[in-house]
DNA sequence: TACCGTAAATTCCTGAGAAC
DNA sequence: GTTCTCAGGAATTTACGGTA
C-alpha cells in the first residue's frame, strides 16, 4: 500500500477511502482521481471544514474542460467519497444522483469490407521499418480484429501457444474483468494466419510458446498505443478520418463492425436474432446478452430490416412484441 | 520512427429500483 | 414476482507528448 499522499484538509480521510477501495481490487485509476480531487480540495478547505453543497458545485464547475464521460466519472466518485466521508462528520454533502450529468454512447463506426482491405493493403511500407515484418503484422493485426472480433488489447496479449490453427481456436487469457475464454477461428481466417505464421518463422521471431504472437521491431509484444498510432495514421492517410482533435473511426470500432455483420448474416438468412444473440454474447467474451444488445442498435439498416421482419411475422405494430420477442430454445 | 507513460474517453458488468 | 431501465463502478481503449 502506498504511503500518504494527499495533502489536503481531508488527506488522511481520502488515504484510508482510497485504501478500502484499492483492497477490494480498485487500481490506479482511482488514486488519479483522487489526487485530482485532493489538488482541488487544497484551495477549498482548511482544517475542521467539510464539503458543502458550494464546494461540490465549485468542484463540478472545475471539470468544465472534460468530456461529459469523464466528468460523470469525477463526480460519481466525490459523491462515493462523500458517502464515506459522511459517516465520520454528518455535515458532508452528498451529490444527489439526479444532478449528475447523462452519459451518452456515440454511434460506432461499422467498417465495411472494402474500407478493411485499404487499410489492410495501406499498412506503413517496409522500407520505412527496419522490421520487414512490421506491415504484415500490421494488416493481419487488422484483419484479424475485424474477423474475430476481439479486443485489441486481447489480441496483442495473445501468445504463440495461445493459437492452436489445427484445432481453429484462439485461447483468449486473463481478459477485461478477469475472464478466459476459447474463441473459434473461420476456416478462411485459420489460412491466412497460417500464412502469417510462415513469414513469422521466415522472419526469425521466437518461436517459444510464450512468445508473442503480434511481435514489435524490437522482439517484444506489440503495444496496443503504438498500434494505435500507425492504425490512425493509415486512417488519416486514406481519408477515413479528419485531422488529430477530430472524431472518427477507431480500432474498437472493428469490434462493432464484426458484431453486426454477424447479426446481418444472420439476419439474412433467416435465423432468429434474440436467439442468437447469446452465441455472439458468450463470443464476445460478455458476461450478458444486455451488453451485447447494444450493437443491434448500431446500423439503421440492421434496426429497419429487423423491424420489418417482426412486422412480416406478427403484423401487429406493438413496441411491446419488440421488447419481448417469443419464447425460444437453445 | 518506435516505444513508453499518462490523462482522458469509452466500454461493459452489475445491482438497485421502478414499472408492470 | 418478473421484467426493464438506468446509473455506478471497474476495466480497457484512445490520444498525445516525450524520449531514445
Amino acid at each position: 500500500m502506498a504511503t500518504c499522499c494527499f495533502r489536503s484538509a481531508l488527506a488522511f480521510r481520502l488515504q484510508s477511502f482510497w485504501e478500502t477501495r484499492a483492497a477490494s481490487g480498485r487500481g490506479p485509476v482511482l488514486l488519479k482521481v483522487l489526487r485530482y480531487l485532493d489538488r482541488f480540495l487544497i484551495g477549498e478547505l482548511q482544517p475542521g471544514d467539510t464539503i458543502t453543497r458550494e464546494v461540490t458545485e465549485r468542484y463540478f464547475k472545475s471539470t468544465e474542460h472534460l468530456a461529459p464521460g469523464t466528468r460523470i466519472n469525477r463526480m460519481s466518485i466525490l459523491r462515493q467519497f462523500c458517502l464515506y466521508q459522511s459517516h465520520f462528520d454528518p455535515r458532508t454533502c452528498i451529490v444527489h444522483r439526479m444532478f449528475l450529468p447523462r452519459r451518452n454512447r456515440p454511434m460506432p463506426h461499422i467498417y465495411t469490407v472494402a474500407e478493411v482491405r485499404r487499410i489492410m493493403a495501406a499498412a506503413p511500407p517496409a522500407e520505412r521499418s527496419p522490421d520487414p515484418l512490421r506491415p504484415v503484422v500490421f494488416a493481419t493485426l487488422v484483419g484479424f480484429l475485424y474477423a474475430t472480433g476481439l479486443r485489441v488489447g486481447e489480441a496483442v496479449k495473445l501468445n504463440l501457444a495461445d493459437v492452436d490453427l489445427s484445432r481453429r481456436l484462439l485461447l483468449i487469457r486473463q481478459t477485461k474483468f478477469g475472464k478466459t475464454r476459447y474463441v473459434p477461428l473461420a476456416p478462411c481466417t485459420t489460412k491466412q494466419l497460417a500464412a502469417y505464421v510462415a513469414q513469422r518463422r521466415a522472419a526469425r521471431f521466437s518461436q517459444e510458446p510464450t512468445a508473442p504472437f503480434f511481435p514489435s521491431s524490437l522482439g517484444g509484444r506489440y503495444h496496443v498505443p503504438s498500434f494505435t498510432t500507425v492504425f490512425l495514421q493509415v486512417l488519416r492517410r486514406l481519408g477515413l478520418r479528419g485531422p488529430p482533435g477530430q472524431r472518427g473511426p477507431r480500432i474498437h470500432d472493428l469490434r462493432h463492425s464484426f458484431a453486426v455483420s454477424r447479426l446481418m448474416a444472420w439476419h439474412k438468412s433467416g435465423d432468429n436474432l434474440f436467439a442468437k444473440l447469446p452465441l455472439l454474447s458468450t463470443y464476445l467474451g460478455h458476461s450478458t446478452v444486455t451488453g451485447t444488445e447494444i450493437y443491434l442498435h448500431a446500423t439503421a439498416e440492421l434496426m429497419e430490416s429487423v423491424g420489418q421482419r417482426f412486422h412480416e411475422h406478427f403484423a401487429v405494430p406493438s413496441a411491446r412484441l419488440l421488447c419481448q420477442p417469443p419464447t425460444f430454445h437453445l
